[in-house]
DNA sequence: CAATTAAATGACTGTTAGTCATTTAATTAT
DNA sequence: ATAATTAAATGACTAACAGTCATTTAATTG
């Protein structure tokens, strides 16, 4: 009996497809100024519709969230997949990273959603777990490659692999958020290039974390 | 004719009362949650007069984020107007800003809020440009201190101050917002203490910001 | 104390997230 | 094939709320 298999197919489709809608009105206006009436109409379905498919509009807008993550949990195994040294794996991922802000700019910017709870009263938990696993994913890829640059006696054995996970990851997202904003602000005047800034802090926090013999092989420029 | 001189007194005690009632309401529910017509209540006028004193919702929440600034501006300069070494104010102005994060939450929660442009579209060209006023002049404190720590000699010549402004204050900035935000995140799981997370990323910075010279005085604990 | 100006009010409007009784379509049973 | 049943879709409706404005109330001036 594969009549349920197919509805469940069927159901899982219109949910993508309305994801689909909900992605381009967000995009277009952000969070506030969308409607679901706007991606009711852009689903070519009705407003209560929706409804059967997502509890809320926080709900839509998690759920475009986690094809953010998806794409950019891609990218960054992808970075830390091929046989190349602890440090190029590093680097890759920095890249890899940079590139999706600039690329997948929407998506970027939602994520910073998920740290205001207040904004998003009306999401379930579902969504906000999955988010939150997905998060946790992104977090691995890079955890392990710090741990991994420990084994090989890249980095120095008392750093530990999830503090400096933070402290990277956290720096990174800081200054390129900066970036993205950089130009509704009084940075703008100080004529500072952000790429510069988020060379020198990676160089900076890497450069600690090496070993007296990595740093034989790579000088980050401070 | 002072006549003037006290109707302007007035207008501008009772924009400060109307700002008390907004914060106190601000404080317990946050801005999405706070309505109108409950900061009315509470200042004890009607839903009309506010916006005879303040053009939106988003402006009474630039205004209350203004009086963070204030505070936050006094003891950042504080801490740096002492009469002691570079690294001792560097250190003090880290600590004057954890200390805020820590006493002050829900200011240090609502400063985000200049960060996304799409949540305050209804706030006064004014009152974004005092807060971004204010934003420079907690900058400035920094920058200055920097500026005179390559002077006499601390940090190395070749770094900027804008730059490493930006950097320290950037990661600071993300780190204590992870702190204040651990446990809707998986962070809880890994039995990471922020606070070394801050401390051990500041040492890694600042490590790196020091001259030879400097180094012998003062070795950040990695 | 009348006339004028300024301050305050709250009923009203427009917008929108979310609901639910009703309709329409699909599936199953006869 | 068709009736009965179940599932999906609809859109009119409600409640909540930001912001407005004609009207009222208070203060100031002549």
């Amino acid at each position: 009996m594969s009549k349920i298999e197919r509805k469940e197919r069927e159901k899982q489709l219109r949910r993508e497809s309305i994801l689909d809608a909900a992605e381009s009105v967000f995009f277009e206006k952000g969070l506030i100024a969308s409607t679901m009436d706007e991606i009711a109409e852009k689903a070519e379905l009705s407003k209560g519709t929706l409804y059967l498919y997502y509890r809320s509009k926080d709900d839509l807008y998690l759920g475009v969230i986690c094809r953010g993550f998806d794409i950019l949990i891609g990218k960054l195994s992808e970075a830390a997949s091929p046989d190349v040294s602890t440090i190029q794996k590093l680097l890759n991922i920095g890249s890899a990273y940079y590139n999706f802000s600039q690329k997948h700019t929407h998506y970027f910017r939602m994520f910073s959603f998920l740290e205001s709870p207040q904004f998003h009263t009306m999401a379930s938990e579902e969504l906000l777990n999955e988010s939150h696993n997905q998060s946790k994913r992104a977090w691995d890829v890079i955890i392990d490659v710090i741990s991994n640059g420990i084994k090989d006696g890249t980095f120095r054995e008392n750093i530990d692999p999830v503090q400096m996970a933070i402290i990277l990851w956290s720096n990174a997202t800081a200054i390129m958020k900066l970036k993205d904003r950089k130009d509704q602000f009084w940075i703008e005047n100080l004529n500072v290039d952000i790429d510069t800034v988020l060379q020198k802090s990676n160089a900076m926090l890497v450069s600690t974390m090496l070993t007296e013999n990595a740093k034989r092989y790579y000088q980050p420029k401070l």
